[in-house]
DNA sequence: TTTTAGTTTATAATGATTCTAAAAAGGTGT
DNA sequence: ACACCTTTTTAGAATCATTATAAACTAAAA
């Protein structure tokens, strides 16, 4: 179980259901985007046991909060979240309603010059819009 | 009235309600960001009358069609709307839960090397978020 | 003023997300 | 293996933002 450690040295615990989400999540060299729905409909496709909703949502977000997942900033009804969490930046075709990643070397760097008094800068995330 | 042959030009009807919610958010040098819910609060206290929350979202999305107003992207539960259409950027404070604008200038050019085939660039938005 | 099409409204419906409280399961010590 | 405690899962209810509906209203044109 290649998952299993992980999830214990975060302070996880293993369960069955967290190591079925990290399979589906994680045992794959492509990264992608996904709605707590389409991971869903991942689950239970991939594997034939179903993970209640609540049981997504608590877990996305309990690895959202270790860094194994990042949420993508973009305005849609539902929650977009990334299992690429390297530093990257976003296309969203609004056409296609789809989500395409950029490599931080596709933007160059960015410099924010504005300091905020007793702020720091945690994260910057470009998002593309698309049109034909 | 200042605003309604700016409605009238934008093939929008100059309705009681519509010339209210530009005085609102447009009768004013400074801009700001809103909810649905914000700015609902705001038309109750300024003027004394109510107006439909149908009514505000209908309104709202007429005028961002129009581009008399932006939605901003950020993962929040509801939709954040930018009175200041020009070209721009946001921090987002995660503590307060507040958006500070950020002018092109604070963050200098972006240019964007990867092209998308039969696409164009419709904006390009940088999301800072900011920790303690 | 009559007509027409666009607009407003209360309310219902929808959809995503969070809450709740009870049952189940992991981990530890015996 | 067993008992104990804590975390996790779960179905279902609750909540919150947003959209749809359909009837009443209103601006503008004929």
């Amino acid at each position: 179980m290649k998952y299993l450690e992980k999830l214990r040295n975060s302070g996880l615990r293993p369960t069955k259901q967290r190591l079925q989400i990290c399979e589906v999540l994680f045992n794959t060299n492509k990264t992608f985007h996904f709605t707590i729905n389409d991971l869903s409909e991942k689950i239970k496709k991939q594997t034939s046991k179903k993970i209640s909703l609540a049981t997504l949502y608590n877990t996305v977000h309990a690895f959202e909060k270790k860094g194994y997942l990042k949420q993508i900033p973009i305005n849609s009804g539902q929650a977009y979240f990334d299992t690429n969490v390297t530093d990257h930046h976003h296309f969203y075709d609004l056409k296609e309603e789809k989500l395409i990643d950029l490599k931080n070397s596709d933007v160059g760097p960015i410099n924010i010059l504005k300091k905020i008094n007793g702020k720091k800068i945690k994260s910057v995330e470009v998002l593309v819009k698309l049109e034909d």
